[in-house]
RNA sequence: GGGCGCGUGGCCUAGCCAGGAUAUGGCGGCAGCCUCCUAAGCUGCAAGUCAGGGGUUCGAAUCCCCUCGCGCUCGCCA
């Protein structure tokens, strides 16, 4: 229970109390006003009816009823709002006890013994990740690191597609057509996708390319062990690549699960079965669909086809099988997708329904980003590579840092590059709801000011260059001695991050954390620009705590967001 | 054509789920600030039909309906 948590409650309280000694018992909000009027307000305009009065008679009313106690130290009534304000002193006090005790976890919810898994990323493993689909490992592994904080036990997982025409056609490639002009130095993925490409080409090309790989692709279907473990092992090398580019960007998954698995251990022939019993299932020319009109899904088409004519599993039907497995593993399952994944996990929930799976997956859509001049396009070449993108992020945050730092050794400028160039694109990815359509810009993607990563971190250094000099320090807090205007600005906003966190892990609205983190580097900007701590005689030990306190909250959001927190730049 | 989503100053974006007071920030623009803890910073100014229309309500960026624009989707592909 935060003080925040204690002045909300402590409000709700007073008003029930004061609105009950008028004989009335009526519901009644509290808000935040977005204003900045107050800290919070009750709207007394829905009292009006019940109580036969005007809005304004009826604040003022209650204004002369609510005490100024506790953490609440002044009531106002303003146009039809009961304005409350909390008590300074106590937000000071109780705040930055909270995090000198706390530390790195404040703002940590207990352990609910709750495990909930988080599948992202995903990409079909036939090319290095463009940065359409880079929203995906950012976003799911922002919201892993949420989770976590809020208590929940978290597994996240990378559902690697090794079944089907296009990791066949990738793995004929390797094996049938020369590199050309892909160089033994790059990475794999770069390197593996140009027989892809090429495999491609020549399928649409010659019949006979097209034959021997309908050929391999019947054998995979039957099950043939050479020609799974050949294409596994293609599909191995390239998710290596694939791994490189994740753990450059500090995405790194729990678990790896392979599609063919549940073709292998027969749980998607198992599903097939089991779906044929429902009254839902239907069948034409031998191919089994389920009828889903009554489950929601519209349009032209509501069947939700799992078996081919020949019997065979489609994808769909083994990702069910996948689910159900996922379901025995954790209490929640979360799947970041991209938003062409719409209807099918539509019908993915409903065939689970089907099946009497009690949990529902919870899907998180992102929408695809495109670039100016329209979308990208594998085929016409205009795909931005992650690689490239993060590549040239940190290198024009290299020459940010040389400008600057002339003191630094070379290999110290290198690592803080990396690190300002990196957070610089999660953050312009993560600071954006998902369901917003993207489009790509370099110069917004490796945005290095105001609302951005380095101007996190770059607060964070601040912060730490301050402690640094000061050497030692006696740690206290006195909030009679944190009177000025921007300490206690800045003491609102750390005050803020518990409520933030919740938010992000609990409603799964992780751009929050972006937007709050920007706000808590400003006012503490703000405060470094007008507020001297070194040389702040008998204040000093409070400032110095003071700020030790928003380096500690600076760090938690930074390394939320999956960034590194520097202690220079 | 049906379904789903999005539309907020020149550009990007918060607020929408749980309707409430003068709509949040950033970029860019203009004008200032380093004899003081890192100027990747700070201060100020200009800039808005919240896509358009209707409805519900004391009150709508927020809820409902219609229209327009954009994206995705409607495979025995994955």
């Amino acid at each position: 229970m935060t003080v925040r948590d204690d002045f909300r409650q402590e409000v709700e309280r007073r008003v029930r109390e004061a609105l009950r000694s008028l004989g009335c018992d009526a519901a009644f909000e509290v808000e935040a006003p977005s204003t900045g009027v107050a800290d919070l307000a009750v709207p007394c305009f829905t009292l009006a009816k019940e109580l036969r009065k005007a809005p304004q008679a009826i604040a003022e009313e209650l204004r002369g009823l609510v005490p100024c106690e506790g953490p609440i130290c002044a009531v106002e009534s303003v146009n039809g709002y009961l304005n409350f304000f909390i008590d300074q002193d106590v937000l000071v006090r109780e705040t930055l006890k909270e995090i000198c005790e706390q530390g790195g976890d404040y703002g940590r919810l207990p352990f609910k013994g709750v495990k909930v898994n988080v599948e992202h990323t995903s990409i079909n493993p036939t090319g290095p990740i463009h940065v359409g689909r880079a929203r995906n490992p950012i976003i799911g592994d922002t919201l892993a690191r949420c989770l976590e904080r809020c208590g929940y036990e978290v597994e996240t997982e990378y559902y690697v597609n090794d079944v089907g025409k296009q990791v066949v056609l990738l793995t004929w490639g390797m094996g049938n057509v020369p590199a050309g002009d892909a160089l033994e130095t790059e990475k794999a993925d770069h390197r593996l996708v140009h027989h892809y490409r090429a495999a491609n080409k020549m399928m649409e090309e010659d019949e006979a390319v097209r034959d021997e790989i309908a050929a391999m692709l019947q054998r995979f279907e039957e099950g043939d062990e050479e020609v799974i473990s050949t294409v596994r092992e293609a599909v191995e090398v390239m998710l290596g690549g694939l791994r490189q580019t994740l753990d450059r960007i500090n995405v790194s998954l729990d678990r790896y699960t392979w599609e063919s698995q549940f073709i292998a251990d027969g749980s998607a022939k198992e599903v097939v079965e089991r779906l044929k019993r429902s009254p839902y299932c239907g069948e034409e020319g031998g191919a089994h669909y389920l009828e889903l009109k009554d489950f929601g899904i519209h349009g032209k088409n509501t069947r939700f086809t799992f078996t081919r004519r020949d019997g065979t599993t489609l994808y769909t039907t083994r990702d069910l099988a996948y689910h159900l497995d996922k379901f025995r593993r954790a209490d929640r399952a979360v799947d970041v997708l991209g938003e062409d994944q719409k209807l099918g996990s539509q019908q993915l929930i409903a065939a689970l329904e089907i099946l009497g799976c009690g949990t529902k997956p919870e899907p998180m859509f992102y929408s695809f980003v495109s670039l100016p001049e329209g979308k990208m396009s594998t085929r016409r070449g205009t795909v931005v590579h992650l690689d490239d993108l993060v590549e040239e992020a940190v290198s024009r945050a290299y020459e940010e840092v040389r400008k600057r730092r002339e003191d630094l050794s070379e290999e110290r400028m290198r690592e803080i590059a990396e690190v300002v160039g990196v957070g610089a694109v999660r953050y312009n990815i993560a600071r954006v709801q998902p369901e917003k359509k993207m489009v790509f810009r370099w110069e917004d993607a490796m945005n290095f000011d105001g609302n951005s990563a380095p101007f996190l971190q770059y607060s964070h250094a601040r912060a730490c260059s301050i402690l640094r000099k000061a050497g030692d320090f006696a740690p206290a807090v006195d909030e009679s001695l944190l009177t000025d205007e921007y300490e206690r600005r800045l003491v609102a906003a750390l005050s803020l991050f518990p409520e933030v966190m919740r938010e992000c892990g609990e409603n799964k609205r992780i751009h929050m954390l972006p937007s709050y983190g920007h706000e808590l580097a400003s006012a503490f900007n703000q405060f470094y620009a007008a507020v001297p701590v070194l040389s702040s005689g008998e204040l000093r030990d409070a400032r110095l705590t003071l700020v030790d306190c928003c380096r500690v909250v600076l760090r938690s959001t930074i390394e939320t967001l999956g960034l590194v927190a520097l202690e220079e730049m």
